[in-house]
DNA sequence: TGAATTAAATGACTGATGGTCATTAATTAC
DNA sequence: GTAATTAATGACCATCAGTCATTTAATTCA
């Protein structure tokens, strides 16, 4: 009897729709002024429907941020997973965040949200637990790799692997937000081009967490 | 005449009264969760009255907001003309921003709002500009502290005091941010201690963006 | 096949809340 | 003391998140 299955699947295809018109306007208009009607118009459904499926527009936001965070977690993954040495491990990390940040700014953007729990109303304790653990795993994987840099004197072995990423993480994302949304204003007032900055920033950090090889190594890798 | 000066403070009084129940009401509540009505009664006036004197709620937020603002202009403006050595201040400055996220934890809060005109939705074009000034003046006097720092051999010459300024800044704030929201989950899933991250990402920002001169000095003040 | 049952979807409705405005109260001017 | 001006009020409006009685569709089973 296929038919349960059958109704499971359309259930989950229903519950992608939603939020997939929920994606479109979110990124479209932002939270503040996205509406549920809005979204039930994308979604041609009515507004009722979707409450069958999300608790609260809070939540359908979380949870398409939660896609943005998975392909994060996606794209870290690929570079945890490549075969190579641990100084390309560690540059392909930072690529890829780089490359996060350029490719899914409308994922990037959501996230804030997440970090600021003042602005949260509605948000349900299964959605934030869901957030919470992805999160987590990201940053498992993400220690993980570092851990392996640490292993192979790339990194100091006197910091720890959560430490650096964390250090390198809060200033290249608060880097991000700036030129997310003020990267007109300190190209003019300040003759600043912020993409440079954020590259400086990394640049200066690498220097200072790296081992006399980790830095030989990464050297090596950017001229080639 | 003293009729139309007298007014006018009342005026001005009014405005402040109401700044400071709406202050009490954000510190409690956040933005998402505090009512306009709960201003009004907090500040023993009707709902009508605070639309006399802001334009809207986030008006209101931002106009709080800021009140912080102003006190870190205060802070550092303190530190800039205290009439010690570059090195001294630029441990100053650094311990002042520190000094202030603790002291002023509600202020720092609501300027992720300002941050984030995603989640702006009835912010006026005035007060985008008011704070958009402040903004404009610390850094201005920032940057000013910092290029006597780079004339005084303390900072790398080929830095720009702006890039400096943005670099510290950003990785500090970051990781306040975290401090303030997720401070236990570091401790408890990483064995982390924020403020000790904290610190060590300062030191080594520091210790890749002076002189050497400015590294002894900077050693030597912590020292004594 | 078709009546009975279950499940899914609807949209009119409610409540909360940001924001307005005609009216009232208080102050000032003459 | 009266007219004119200014400030304050709170009932009211509009928007929008979220609900629920009702309708529609799908499934079961005699």
């Amino acid at each position: 009897m296929g038919i349960h299955e059958r109704k499971e699947r359309e259930k989950e295809q229903r519950r992608e729709d939603i939020l997939d018109a929920a994606q479109r306007v979110f990124f479209e208009s932002g939270l503040a002024t996205s509406t549920m009607d809005d979204i039930a118009e994308s979604a041609e459904l009515s507004k009722g429907t979707l409450y069958l499926y999300y608790k609260s527009k809070e939540d359908l936001y979380l949870t398409v941020m939660m896609r943005g965070m998975q392909l994060l977690y996606d794209a870290f993954s690929e570079v945890a997973n490549s075969a190579c040495a641990p100084a390309e491990m560690l540059s392909r990390l930072s690529g890829a965040y780089l490359h996060y940040f350029n490719l899914h700014r409308d994922y990037f953007r959501m996230m804030h949200y997440w970090q600021a729990p003042q602005f949260h109303k509605q948000v349900s304790e299964e959605v934030k637990l869901s957030c919470s653990v992805l999160n987590q795993r990201i940053w498992d994987l993400v220690n993980g790799m570092l851990q392996r840099c640490v292993d192979g004197e790339i990194l100091r072995k006197d910091l720890k692997p959560a430490e650096v990423g964390l250090i390198l993480w809060s200033s290249a994302t608060a880097l991000m937000m700036r030129i997310d949304s003020e990267e007109g204003i300190w190209r003019e007032a300040f003759q600043l081009n912020l993409h440079d900055v954020l590259n400086l920033s990394n640049d200066l950090l690498f220097e200072a967490i790296c081992t006399e090889k980790g830095r030989l190594e990464l050297k090596a890798l950017s001229n080639s």
